[in-house]
DNA sequence: ATCGAAATTTGACCCAGGTCAAAGATTTTT
DNA sequence: AAAAATCTTTGACCTGGGTCAAATTTCGAT
């Protein structure tokens, strides 16, 4: 078994989404042919212009998805955490990656060779379903931000994402930076920054710190235009 | 067989990429539970907020797939055309349509019920395969879409596209009217007429009629930042 | 606890592209 | 072929949010 990422007795197979509708015995067959790999803080896994030839299920940490433009100004596209993968591409196409994946701290990951899982696909129709599922979410959430960046003003579309990101208990923690979360939002960093400082003012939201959020005023971010 | 939409001999499911591996027999199994549907120009064929229950895939026609602002504004994240299916989220979920989809001009489809077209993916994993590879293709577009609009400027979006609808011959037919294209590149209809002018007046194009584009400067579109 | 680096905030300025409204073209219908 | 409907262009004006730069805060590592 190559992939000895353990955590608790559990084998990160298990952990993983797309391989949960599994025996044991399959899960132990898929250890077989998965192979652990780690990557530090701000690391990229692949580089837009990679031919990609492995998906990775990511383990623990989190990875962010993003294109440059030419003048170098960043867009992240998504940000992928434990139980997802990326590298889908790897499964079909032959073309090379348009986008960058970049850790946003330690991560550890499962690579599975695109050829293995495409053949695992045909032998469990389940494994397949999760993927396409997954995919679908994406696609839904990449139209999401479409529609947020050119339908909705800057405010609606940070509110919107303060709300989206809230567990229940009005205290949010970002994952990232706020610069990079500008960048997911689709806007500058400096202007982010003035619509916090202003939604504090206004009382609907308090800063703590560089990453924490409170909810002070849930229904008056929720009428935001 | 219930799905009669033939075409000089050719049943429809032969036409459909996603179907395309299959045998004689297999796609006379396929045909058998699709069912024939036709819509005219303007009608929707789901709306943001159905259920959706089926898999549609175009025959003949194509079909607009928006959003819409509170305001009414809309965007048009993708046009679906011949071969291409629409509904992929009623394999899945059970979450109502985020989007809308209206057809642009009369449209013939053939749709096939969830719950068939998961069982169709278990018992042949190449229809699965060409989903997801036709899920991933969407997925990069939608990424390059929000990269256009949130990275690039509207004289760059515009290029971009003329260049990549291009099929050689530098004469380029539009399947659908300015004001869809502008939503669909995330500008006003105003700002498009406009840079289309001034496009022309700089000798990279010449407009023909309301849908007609030549383009006469090649690497002039290529230059624009 | 302190220092240095990195991230964030704030200020001043400005322009790309949006909006509204009216006129002009094309296309479709009768 | 004329009329009606639809789509497109143009003009005038304006504002949201971007940019650059400098000041400040926070965080991580000694």
């Amino acid at each position: 078994m190559n992939c000895n990422c353990n955590d608790r007795g559990q084998n990160c197979i298990e952990m993983v989404p797309i391989f949960s509708n599994l025996t044991y015995d399959e899960m132990v067959e898929i250890a077989m042919i998965t192979t652990e790999t780690a990557i530090e803080k701000g690391e990229s896994i692949y580089n837009s212009g990679d031919i990609l030839e492995s998906l990775y299920v990511i383990h623990k940490g989190s990875v962010k998805i993003i294109r440059y433009s030419d003048t170098g100004k960043e867009q992240v596209l998504r940000v992928v955490g434990s139980g997802q993968f990326i590298g889908e591409l790897a499964i079909f196409s032959s073309e090379p990656a348009s986008d960058t994946a970049i850790a946003l701290e330690k991560t550890i990951m499962c690579r599975i060779d695109g050829r293995d899982i495409k053949d695992l696909m045909a032998r469990h129709p389940s494994i397949a379903f999760k993927i396409l599922d997954e995919m679908s979410q994406r696609l839904k959430k990449a139209e999401t931000l479409v529609e947020g960046i050119s339908l909705h003003s800057v405010e609606r579309r940070i509110a919107g994402k303060i709300l989206e990101m809230d567990d229940g208990k009005g205290e949010i923690r970002l994952e990232m930076s706020k610069g990079d979360w500008a960048s997911h939002l689709g806007m500058s960093q400096e202007t982010l920054s003035r619509k916090l400082t202003s939604f504090q003012d206004q009382g609907l939201i308090r800063l703590k710190g560089q990453r924490g959020i409170i909810i002070t005023d849930r229904e008056g971010l929720e009428r935001i235009e």
